[in-house]
DNA sequence: TAAAAGTCCACCAACTTGGTGGGGTAGAAT
DNA sequence: ATTCTACCCCACCAAGTTGGTGGACTTTTA
């Protein structure tokens, strides 16, 4: 299941597609038209910041906005980033790998059959983007 | 990703699956053959009794052993009782469903998406059984 | 320079995960 | 009937994660 702070990320970033070259937007703006913990909120778009997909400016006049194209941005990578692995097992994970101890890869139907999973999932996730989400 | 626990069911499972219609087995058996700390897998085990998928035997020459034949139980079976949900989000969940709260499930992207993801993953899980785990 | 708005750090309660210890109880063998 | 075997059950624990808060600080603009 995706964390509380995935769904928030998501849903910030829906709301930040559709402001999208509209200037920057207000923390306070997002997370109360969201509905989101407003300090809670700070935390996750500062990481989404440091991850480079969120921009900032300070000041009077500041707030947050999509730093690249919502088109460019892939569910996938907001997943991995804010949720962790989206294998169901550290053996079958692309970018969380670890090895299996006593369970020989080689032949180990469980593994297989979550590689299989993997994949179908990834075959939806790395092919949709923000732009997806915010019909 | 799947806790421990779950990762250990499979293992206790797929043991009992090799050993089915052999009689029962010791916890002490199948704990040290695939390496799971024994008290851990006494709760494990315990929880896939009441579930009706194990069935045991007390006193002398006691132990574990599958109640059904291997084919009759469904990966999907498994991963709900040990882990949980098998969908990314509640409001997409069909065993664990919760309403989604400040989000109209007609049209929301995310949650179409979420139910790409389910089925995508139930297409194989359902479909699996520990006769398949065992290779 | 005052106000606006993001940045950063520390902290917190509650829950989950992974695991242990010890006694209780049913069943089988003698 | 006793004793040994092996599952049953309860309580507890440490460490980590989740979801969230508080407060001080810095940058920018008017």
């Amino acid at each position: 299941m995706l964390s509380k702070k995935s769904q928030y990320a998501f849903k910030a970033l829906t709301y930040l597609t559709e402001k999208y070259e509209q200037g920057p937007v207000l923390i306070s703006d997002i997370a109360k038209k969201k509905k989101i913990p407003l300090k809670f909120l700070e935390n996750i778009l500062l990481e989404l910041k440091k991850a480079d997909i969120l921009d900032s400016k300070k000041g009077k006049g500041g707030g947050y906005f999509l730093k690249k194209s919502p088109d460019k941005v892939k569910v996938a990578t907001v997943i991995r980033l804010i949720n962790g692995p989206i294998a169901m097992l550290p053996c079958v994970s692309l970018y969380f790998y670890e090895r299996c101890k006593n369970c020989n890869e080689k032949h180990c139907g469980l593994h297989d059959m979550m590689i299989e999973v993997r994949d179908a999932t990834l075959n939806i996730v790395e092919n949709r983007t923000l732009r997806d989400l915010a019909v």
